[in-house]
DNA sequence: CTTGTACCCTGACCGC
DNA sequence: TGCGGTCAGGGTACAA
């Protein structure tokens, strides 16, 4: 479901609601969003009592640093968070509540997820540490310069669309800020990486971070299952240009927006601009 | 090494 | 109305 914008939007909304708040208990509905090797009833056990210290992010995945240990989460495709008081969540669909967290001020934060492919994950700072150094640079740190961009993507010969969504190149860039960024730097999705000009890497930069951080501030894009904390809605998919718009005129040029099938995801692009 | 494919799961939508 | 096929903001294991 939610790439870089629409997971720090949800960071956004959960700290203050979870920032110094101990978990006081834990109810997993479907064992099968533990990753890993703890049983439901494991994870119950070693989260119950914990404090939470802050919530950060590091690519799509969500981190809550506890008082010991890092509950990190990642939502994939369908997963939700609201926090609420009593035994029913605050959002009327939430109807495949996964895990339940009671907080020591009477109000529970719900876990919903309807395909289950998201979930949670219990580690130690090692743990997470490893894990970590998987993902390429967070594209909106201001350190990130096209340089940057150059040398996370220029090697190999897959598709740059493909390379753009490879966790280990950049982190946090998904199906939708991919076409996205793409067709802002005018590329063609199917051109290798190997290929690209300095310019073009410049433009792909400048449009990645433009386009992620105008995102952010429409609180992402919701148009099917993404939502922010407790039901609240993005609004970037007003303003996106190619993505979920095969048949409409571009907004550069004029032609028609085509849809074509890059490693199994739909990619969105202007045949008229992407050269 | 790098790249592509199948798969996890449920629900919405489309054509017949 | 039902049925089958396809698709969905992701990531991983495994094959080539």
């Amino acid at each position: 479901m939610p790439e870089l914008p629409e997971v720090e939007t949800i960071r956004r909304d959960l700290a203050p609601e979870l920032e110094g708040h101990r978990i006081t208990a834990v109810r997993v509905h479907h064992d099968d969003i533990i990753i890993g090797t703890l049983s439901g009833a494991e994870f119950r056990d070693r989260i119950e009592g914990r404090r939470i210290l802050g919530v950060d992010r590091r690519a799509k995945w969500l981190l809550l640093r506890l008082d010991d240990g890092i509950l990190v989460t990642q939502l994939r495709m369908t997963g939700r968070f609201a926090v609420g008081r009593g035994s029913v969540p605050p959002v009327a669909d939430f109807r495949h509540v996964a895990a339940e967290f009671d907080l020591d001020d009477g109000r529970t934060l719900f876990y919903d997820d309807m395909r289950r492919l998201g979930g949670f994950l219990l580690l130690s700072e090692s743990e997470w540490s490893r894990e970590e150094s998987r993902f390429g640079p967070e594209p909106l740190n201001d350190g990130f310069r096209a340089s940057d961009l150059g040398q996370a993507l220029r090697h190999g010969r897959a598709p740059v669309k493909n390379a753009l969504m490879d966790q280990s190149r950049v982190a946090g860039v998904g199906n939708i800020y991919a076409s996205e960024a793409l067709h802002g730097a005018r590329i063609d999705p199917t051109r290798p990486v190997s290929g690209l000009t300095d310019e073009e890497i410049r433009r792909l930069h400048r449009s990645l971070r433009r386009i992620l951080k105008s995102s952010l501030d429409s609180s992402g894009t919701t148009f099917r299952d993404y939502r922010a904390v407790n039901g609240r809605s993005g609004s970037f998919q007003t303003l996106l240009r190619v993505y979920d718009r095969e048949g409409d005129p571009c907004t550069n040029c004029g032609q028609v927006i085509r849809r074509i099938v890059q490693a199994g995801r739909s990619t969105y692009y202007c045949p008229g601009c992407q050269l």
